[in-house]
DNA sequence: TGTACATCAGTGAACGCGCGTTCACTGATGTAC
DNA sequence: TGTACATCAGTGAACGCGCGTTCACTGATGTAC
């Protein structure tokens, strides 16, 4: 006699075009314009329905968010894998990381928050092989140094060396935005290409 | 007749407190924690004095950051002015920056927006010549590659380049703060050195 | 020496704003009869 | 085929909060007399 439920499709699809929306407005004018108003106003819902379909603002946020760490996660996996080689590897994973930025320029500075595995609580002192980027990096580097292929040192150091350079590429021209900088992918790229230089050990052909 | 203004001394030990008391908020909880109820609180004033100081909170912060900059100014430019040969010039501009961050940590992000000169209004596609430390980059780039000391390619690139690195290198520990790396400036030493090593010509001695 | 009072540093209640969030309500819907 | 009604997606006014800012007021001060 009641009325039905809606249907799994129907909720996935208001869910959809709320994520739309601050996905939207995340992207045209910063994250401190995703306001439950501006959000619904734009999805064309009232402010309340957004709690109908999540817990609340932070849970759409995630919801934006977890799938791109997620899938960064699978290919940073995928390239640890699929490449034998440990220098050429790290070049992988930092090429990965910054098509990764480039993908997602927009939300980059929320997505940082999550270069970590889902699910991980952090705490004050959390172990920084718990960030992803970092623990591929330091296993390719240690596989390296075995190898006689990467310079000596600390490899914790040397990954942050890595990871801290190219995030720096990529980050600046943002921090810096008004100011008409070369992009930062351009810049990373190099720096790619500089930083992996400057930890190999030289062969001789 | 009437009771006479305050001396000028009074003022400025006023306006002194309130900066302490907006400092120590800024560097114990952060930006969002610097609220006008809290600095009053602190300075153990009412909420409506601060603005017979200043003309508002963003007047105070101003206040704050702006001798920070116009040091940085002055310490580059001696830099610039001190070292003849361009490459040990380029290795202390660097280093001179990382000393200014670790000088001035817990204010380094609201800093970073003012590393441009002083009065100056930040537009769209502003040139970023007027960025203090890229500009001295650049000109001693120039120099090097004119003396042959410095690899050839864009200056704006390869000044861009150095910079980011190092400010990479000091603000990722800071971005990623629950993990526990190695400190921002150790590893933007290092970073100052195989930067410099990428972007000079190698000379046989 | 005592008192009236003009001055002005300092007060803090109040305002308007935008925020996240709640919840009593509405009204379209589809079934049961 | 027509109607009563239980259901539930969706509404939007309202709440409490913290913010920056304002302004009518207070009361200590030092002078003038």
């Amino acid at each position: 006699m009641p009325r039905p439920a809606a249907t799994e499709e129907d909720r996935a699809e208001q869910r959809r075009r709320l994520r739309v929306a601050a996905a939207e407005l995340h992207a045209e004018a910063g994250l401190h314009a995703v306001t439950v108003r501006a959000v619904s106003k734009r999805a064309g819902v009232s402010t309340g329905l957004l709690y109908s379909y999540f817990t609340d603002l932070s849970d759409l946020m995630r919801s934006l968010w977890m799938p791109r760490i997620v899938e960064l996660g699978h290919a940073l996996a995928m390239a640890e894998q699929a490449e034998a080689d440990p220098v050429e590897r790290i070049r992988r994973l930092l090429l990965t990381y910054v098509d990764f930025t480039v993908a997602n320029v927009e939300t980059h500075r929320g997505l940082l928050l999550f270069v970590r595995p889902p699910n991980s609580t952090p705490d004050r002192n959390d172990d920084p092989e718990r960030l992803m980027l970092f623990a591929s990096l330091r296993r390719a580097l240690d596989e390296g140094q075995a190898a006689g292929a990467v310079r000596s040192g600390d490899t914790g150091r040397l990954a942050q060396l890595l990871w801290s350079g190219v995030h720096g590429a990529l980050a600046l021209p943002i921090h810096v935005e008004p100011f008409a900088l070369t992009d930062g992918p351009s810049i990373a790229t190099e720096m790619v290409d500089v930083l992996i230089r400057s930890i190999t050990t030289k062969e001789s052909p």
